[in-house]
DNA sequence: ACGGAAATGTAGCCTGTGCTATATTTCCAA
DNA sequence: TTGGAAATATAGCACAGGCTACATTTCCGT
């Protein structure tokens, strides 16, 4: 009646085929970062723009109230991804700089490959903002690859 | 100050560029969907094994326990996704049932795609659990066409 | 320099999604 | 047939992430 019918390999040091538990646990890890993966990203445009990062745009961008805006960055803060005085802007530290780079560099490489394989530009941006986050080390590799084989 | 320099242009009918906000906003609608899609996907799965999806193999496979395999199945229930009996079996109604057959032919899209661009099938599938909820009509269609064009 | 507007902060509410602990029901084997 | 094990349900906690309403602070123009 279980669903468990591998049978018990000895464990030979080679990695078990990942399991649907496996899947959905990673699914659900990526998910509670994926929100500060969006702010750190917007506070780096934010600031390479205007010199900071104000709650009031961070809010406007991300098309959230301010409070919840204000919230969030507590959230960062907390994690060291960035720093912040009441009532002043919002500034990245060398962690929350790293995420951002790191954000960016997968988000443009995964809309590149969107684009790359017929998708319309106006998708790919669309799409892309979800789908960022869920891309691994692996995969991006691939997209790298594939990009690079073709021009 | 403001980062909404967008000129008031006319209302032409041309849609205007998706903002920043408009993205965001995306990316957080289908995060709140993602849950019932992965639920309604994994019962069809179920159902077909074994004739029903009893709770218990559900939250093994979800990787969470009983209770809150429970929960989501009372949302599901309430959102008419499902019908179930206490201390019985869960079964898809119509409307889950249609749902769980475009997630699954999204989520094999998906994996086709990404391995198809060289990405290791082991990857594909554990990315594709994530990334599956992102991808629009649009960018499956173009998927498809992608993958028809080349074998 | 000061008063109102804009920005920011805070309080408190709701829902979702996870958990543990405990109760209840069902099922199966002796 | 009945008692214990397994499955399911429920109660209650915590935190994330959204909101509105309201308080406070800063900024800017007169």
């Amino acid at each position: 009646m279980s669903s468990d019918d591998l049978p018990p390999e000895p464990d030979d040091g080679i990695p078990p085929e990942a399991t649907d538990a496996d899947r959905f646990t990673n699914a659900r890890a990526i998910r509670s970062t994926a929100l500060f993966e969006d702010y750190t990203e917007l506070i780096a445009d934010l600031t390479e723009e205007f010199g900071e990062a104000r709650i009031t745009d961070i809010a406007r961008r991300l098309g959230v109230t301010h409070p919840t805006a204000n919230k969030a960055v507590l959230r960062l803060k907390r994690e060291g991804l960035v720093i912040s005085r009441p009532y002043r802007g919002v500034f990245l530290t060398e962690a929350g700089a790293a995420m951002a780079r790191e954000v960016k560099a997968r988000h443009r490489l995964v809309v590149r490959l969107l684009i790359a394989v017929g998708v319309p530009p106006e998708a790919a941006e669309m799409d892309a903002e979800g789908i960022e986050h869920y891309v691994s080390e692996t995969t991006l590799k691939a997209f790298e690859v594939y990009l690079d084989g073709r021009q």
